[in-house]
DNA sequence: ATTAGAATTTTGATGACTCAAAATACTATA
DNA sequence: TATAGTATTTTGAGTCATCAAAATTCTAAT
């Protein structure tokens, strides 16, 4: 078992992404969502499926659409949590912005051996979730990941912590990071109008933010633990 | 001009360090070397090595060697200076083991974008030379070398500091690792001996070590600087 | 100057990954 | 249940980097 290709490491990745994204329900990912998450033509991610189903990473199911096989499941865990460590380095140690470090932990991922992956680990004191509130797969490739209510679910007025961003668009990124809404931020959902298709939301320093509905689902909160 | 692939890269490296290695008398690195060094068969790099010709980056004379172009040389430089940059942020930050990242530094190199870099390079606040001493290039590709003396011209019995080691040898800098023969360290060459092949070196804590010539030719030294 | 031996180049082929566009199979609506 | 429209697969071709082995050129010793 030679180890995997960047390019495999990538369709492992995406097509683990893909999975999450739609929910226990539909396991099966279309080839056309898959191609699109990795820009190459649908034909392209056909072929590269067929190579994968070959050597027991993926099953595929013709016409229908691609799932990880529990091998396919860990390498893709593996290449989270590479990913994920790296981005969470980058900005702890090296303090880059929280929207420049997807890129730059997208090339590196596939370049950290285990031995670079696992020392990171240990300095950052084996984190269990990335920038983005992302949880980190542990060495063996499982992961928790706990369930999250979002700005659209919480209830209104009481106060919740920021806990996950489930959007890696690095304008996003910026907008949220110049409003003070990074993950551990303490805030509370003031009021939402379905109409105006709006939240609003007081955060940092009682500061107002208004965020459209569909960028609020992206936002996932946890009931505020008071230390007593 | 699209950036160069991996491969670009590596041979432009290799081209660097052999035109070096053979001093400024010979220019031209033979395509027998460059593919040695490279581990591909001779005629891989003829073919590689025409069409860097094309693309300005190197000389290439037919059946004489290859050689750097200005333009070949800066991005070789500036491959160098990832490299060594990365290594001295794997040992000194990351507490890695000197003999181990190279090959990391190997991987990391063409994927850490210039802005990891240079952030980098400023974290450790723009050093001279890698932990092997190597110098490292400034980001607009430029290097001072210094000229240093071996273990085999240096001045019997007075003291000096080892500089730089011209090997990457991961065995053979595991053994100058547990010899206490790192760059920094001072040590005093005792006597040398041309028909045992051997230089007798007083290095950390009155330690004597003896070691071949040929590998003492691989050890530079400069005078020690005794701070009054 | 010849020529044996070494180094280099050429040739033909391969594997991974990709695209464009033609062919095929699904699906939903009338 | 036809069929129009969409998604998927197939086909043919191209790029990059490589190898094996044949052909060529260089070099040094006689």
């Amino acid at each position: 078992m030679a180890l995997p290709s960047s390019t495999v490491e990538n369709y492992l990745k995406a097509i683990y992404q893909a999975q999450s994204a739609q929910g226990p329900e539909h396991r099966l990912v279309p080839m056309g969502r898959l191609a699109g998450a990795l820009g190459v033509v649908p034909g392209t991610a056909t072929t590269m499926v067929k190579t994968l189903a070959e050597s027991g990473l993926v099953d595929y199911e013709p016409y229908a659409g691609v799932r990880l096989t529990p091998a396919g499941e860990k390498l893709a865990a593996l290449v989270l949590r590479r990913h994920r460590l790296i981005e969470l380095f980058l900005v702890k140690v090296l303090g880059m912005s929280w929207a420049e470090v997807h890129d730059e932990a997208e090339r590196l991922e596939h370049a950290a051996s285990d031995r670079l992956i696992d020392r990171i680990d240990a300095m950052l004191g084996c984190p269990a979730a990335d920038p983005h509130g992302d949880p980190i797969p542990d060495s063996s490739g499982s992961m928790v990941t706990p369930e999250y209510q979002t700005l659209l679910t919480c209830p209104l007025g009481s106060p919740v912590v920021l806990t996950r961003v489930t959007d890696q668009d690095s304008a996003f990124l910026r907008f949220l990071e110049s409003s003070g809404l990074k993950p551990g931020q303490a805030i509370r959902v003031e009021s939402r109008d379905a109409a105006a298709d709006h939240v609003v939301v007081r955060g940092k320093r009682e500061r107002q933010i208004m965020i459209g509905m569909r960028a609020a689902a992206k936002l996932q909160v946890a009931p505020l633990e008071q230390t007593a």
